[in-house]
DNA sequence: ATGTTTTATGTAATCGATTACACGAAAGTA
DNA sequence: TACTTTCGTGTAATCGATTACATAAAACAT
């Protein structure tokens, strides 16, 4: 029982042929005002759906879009994926979720699957940065698939991203830091490559020089977004010669990292230390000791970004628009950073 | 340029037919040795990808599940959700996202379009229990679409489900807070036609029974999962004539709220009162006063609900098994609740 | 040399919907 | 009345791949 009913089943019952059907689904205005009734009515007696695959084939477009992310268990880019859910959702659209785990080779694998599955479009956060890849790029490209980079982008001529202002937002957090009284300033960073992470770190640099503060090299270490990582790097900062007194991270997983490890040696915070990270993660707000962060508004990145999809669907398929979008980031003034007015 | 390549494209050029083409590329038996390695290099040559749409047309299979949520962006569904691209990923099939942010209109929505869209399965953790919304559920069943329910489950003959053992869960972190020397402990919910708070609710009014201690109704509050709605709900608590002296709650968010205004009351934790919470959630841990809290291994029930679906799928349509798998829940008891050892 | 089996490939239907084109009937015009 | 529009519907191709069935050629048997 129930099995699917197809438009031709529709069209046996009435005596009528399936382009009928079709077009009086479709409210073709060829279509008399009777049998548009009659075939309606009789669709939905008949239980009758369409099928998506079918239409899909017929206009080599299948409502989906693809999203590509390092990893979905991570407040940022579950924020961004629910931004573009929600905002795609009243168009229609299905989005279809892919793990890199920071992998290339599994960002290639993901990239050529999507287009084999011929989604509508490919919103991404990048992965990271490899002549190797440069293939399956090319080939999303060449097979006019709208791509949209978030967060973390890539420069290619023609590709729309949406990003927050990182170089700002370093320099923020930054200022911040040293408006409080911070003179040794050390910086947490991540993979080169990623413009999010050297912005950031240009940002920072930018706010010692504006502020009179010499750069130090040492001060600078090159971790992984984990409080594992975080602590080991407090523990490589504290071995100078001059130990830091603040640490800008670019991760807040490392910042949390280092204030657990600063306060397993009793080095006060924010009296002796500050600390302010970056993403505004959810835990940095709960915690006793809050943790200052700049804030990336995920959930508005992913909207935007969906946006601009849309934008770059409507339009004519010849003219290709690049669009760069750039959000404010906010810095989040918490705790772990407060000396003056708490 | 860059047409799409179709075998019949590659028929054309090799002078045969589109059926050879195709038989060559899927390893058919009868093809002679020469012709398939010329059309898997011709096609290579041409860059030919295979049209999934076409495909999943005429063998009915998307190779696309659905998964429904309430939302995505809380660490418990993300990570369920991971667990399920992770299993899936290796046998090719891809993973559309849909959210109900709590509505059960929503849900039904997400239900059809799911099944319009013909998905291969669809895995959910129910929004709400409602006798509306059995349509769109027996839609899916009528269409024979595998449906997998987890976490918060619905009882339906024939569905499978994966969840955790709510009782016990709710027992053990009960169990727990008396073991500290508790005698008041409240109990905060939600929901009562979900089974997770209706089984959580039951393990913690037998844990109290267990232990000679008398349950009493106004200890027990429904609240939403929230910072806030924890507050509100302490700020009621302490207004009863014996304030109780401990609380387990569902949430982990309710369960922080209670925290910080008990705190605001200068009731310090633990010693003057218990806190444990449900679900684990990343800041649990991390915070300066750890909270207790019940584990759900989300990964691994994501992990799980895959891997019940690749065995319905793979089953001859016939044969409906119903497979209820339940994991045992684990108490991660952390500073919040423990007055004994610490 | 003739008949039988095997091998490799072609022919055409199918999945379900859309749509350019064709055509008969009804309506309008002179 | 005869001729042109307009209207509503049917015919058949199309999207791209798969596959049951048909068939020609080769291999084998007697």
């Amino acid at each position: 029982m129930s099995e699917k009913v197809t438009i031709y089943d529709i069209a046996e019952k009435l005596n009528i042929t399936a382009a009928t059907v079709s077009r009086a689904l479709n409210n073709n205005p060829k279509i008399k005002e009777a049998t548009r009734e009659l075939v309606i009515k009789t669709a939905a007696a008949m239980n009758y759906k369409q099928n998506k695959l079918a239409l899909a084939l017929k206009s080599g477009r299948s409502n989906n879009i693809g999203v590509i992310v390092p990893r979905i268990d991570s407040n940022f880019f579950a924020s961004v994926i629910r931004g573009i859910e929600e905002e795609l959702y009243p168009h229609g659209y299905q989005v279809i979720i892919c793990q890199t785990h920071e992998s290339i080779k599994r960002e290639n694998e993901n990239l050529h699957t999507l287009v084999d599955a011929q989604v509508d479009g490919i919103m991404m956060s990048v992965t990271g940065i490899s002549d190797e890849n440069d293939s399956a790029f090319r080939n999303v490209l060449e097979k006019n698939v709208p791509l949209i980079f978030f967060d973390r982008s890539k420069h290619i001529d023609g590709v729309s991203s949406v990003t927050i202002n990182d170089f700002k937002g370093g320099y923020l957090a930054t200022k911040h830091l040293i408006d409080e009284g911070c003179r040794n300033i050390a910086h947490f960073s991540g993979d080169q490559s990623l413009d999010i992470f050297k912005n950031r770190f240009l940002g920072y640099k930018q706010a010692l020089l504006d502020n009179g503060l010499s750069f130090n090299e040492e001060y600078v270490i090159f971790t992984k977004s984990s409080v594992d990582a975080g602590k080991d790097a407090v523990d490589k900062l504290l071995q100078l010669q001059t130990p830091p007194d603040a640490i800008f991270s670019s991760s807040d997983f490392a910042a949390l990292g280092a204030i657990q490890e600063l306060k397993e040696r009793n080095i006060s915070i924010p009296s002796e230390f500050c600390v302010a990270g970056f993403s505004n993660e959810p835990f940095t707000k709960f915690m006793e000791l809050s943790i200052t962060s700049v804030d990336q508004s995920p959930l508005e990145m992913g909207r935007m970004s969906a946006r601009v999809f849309l934008e770059q669907v409507d339009k004519t398929d010849t003219i290709k628009i690049e669009k760069k979008v750039v959000l404010a980031p906010e810095l989040h003034i918490r705790k772990s950073s407060t000396r003056t007015n708490f």
